[in-house]
DNA sequence: ACTGTTTTTGAGCGTTCACTCAAGTTATCA
DNA sequence: TGATAACTTGAGTGAACGCTCAAAAACAGT
């Protein structure tokens, strides 16, 4: 009875959350949005409402890439903490200069830092992520706790969102101009601090 | 022979500082500078020249005030190490939800995050209030360690590093939705990370 | 008080912003 | 193949952006 859409929606999403990592929310106009999109601003408008929409889809679609990137890693190291260490190293790679990313930065982060003072829905919705993901690092390690690796009195929300300040400060600090190898110690010492929390044997 | 300027321009760059510092470089239009300061345009540009300038000028306060605010803890403390984590626990009280800072986050992270895609000028400038921040750290580790208060064999440049990503961490992860005690914790929990780097007794 | 210089003022400049919608185009199904 | 419904198009909307400049105002020195 009618015509398809003649983008794929995915497609077009990866491609707002590429450019909206680059530059941020402000900094990435409709103009470049519809030219990074192929689409002119009628079909945008139509499928996605409006670029806080389009913000919001693209913010959520990038969470969820993460997560799954976390899973990966988690998922090649039979052991919690080992697989963690192993997601500081990948996160210190990947935030190398000279990477393929948009930016070296969290998307999520940088929406926060952007957004709270400025758009309190986005802001709300980076507060939502960054907390779900402090909760699955709880129960990660809840998991390693109960497994013996960490150590028996360890307070593993606490720990949790250790971990996750030295996530966002690893990458943000990958952000500077610096070597690829200052990274890598840098990744290479919270790895480090990671192990004082194991169990002794 | 002639008028003097009505604003006293430390105290006009405060009020912009707090300004940009709040909602960023994007977020504060000219508009709501023009009303912070109680300046109309032509005077703020007969006197910073355009919003690029005093957003530079504003950020070079911002990293003078900061500057300040360490060399405070640390005169505060005979010990370098204790005056870092003095420092840390100071960040966590400033940090946390009700205080009455522009924002939790630092102006400069914000800065670099928001910028290095977008505005090079500025994020060059960003770029190089960190690297500063990073010299001066290191400088204080060397000297801690000739003081015998540091493990002789501290690599105090990637110290200096870690020790830098763990304060953008801090400040940037307080920017979350989150209780000032575990703001707290947090800044404990770095604090004694820097207490395995001391020298054993 | 007058003059000379500087500062302040604010209407308004051109541009860019996010966004709209009537018209045109195209795939689908009878 | 023609009718129909959905999608695409892009010129154009009003508003907000950073910024300018001629005119008015205010002080310092004579």
């Amino acid at each position: 009875m009618a015509r398809n859409a003649r983008y794929d929606r995915q497609i077009a999403l990866d491609k707002a959350m590429n450019l909206f990592w680059e530059r941020g929310y402000a900094g990435a106009s409709m103009k470049q949005i519809e030219q990074a999109l192929d689409m002119r601003p009628g079909s945008i408008y139509a499928t996605f409402g409006s670029k806080d929409g389009l913000f919001s889809e693209a913010l959520a679609a990038y969470a969820r890439r993460s997560g799954l990137e976390l899973r990966e890693h988690l998922a090649g190291n039979s052991s919690v903490l080992d697989g963690l260490q192993e997601h500081l190293r990948c996160i210190a790679r990947q935030a190398s200069p000279g990477g393929e990313s948009p930016s070296r930065a969290c998307m999520v982060v940088k929406t926060l830092l952007e957004a709270s003072n400025t758009n309190t829905a986005i802001a709300n919705q980076a507060n939502s992520i960054l907390s779900a993901i402090e909760q699955a690092l709880t129960e990660l390690l809840e998991q390693a706790k109960l497994q013996g690796e960490l150590a028996p009195g360890t307070h593993c929300a606490r720990l949790a969102r250790l971990l996750q300040a030295q996530i966002i400060g690893l990458r943000s600090f990958a952000q500077r101009e610096i070597s690829s190898e200052q990274v890598a110690e840098l990744a290479e010492d919270m790895a480090a601090m990671l192990d004082h929390y194991r169990a002794r044997h």
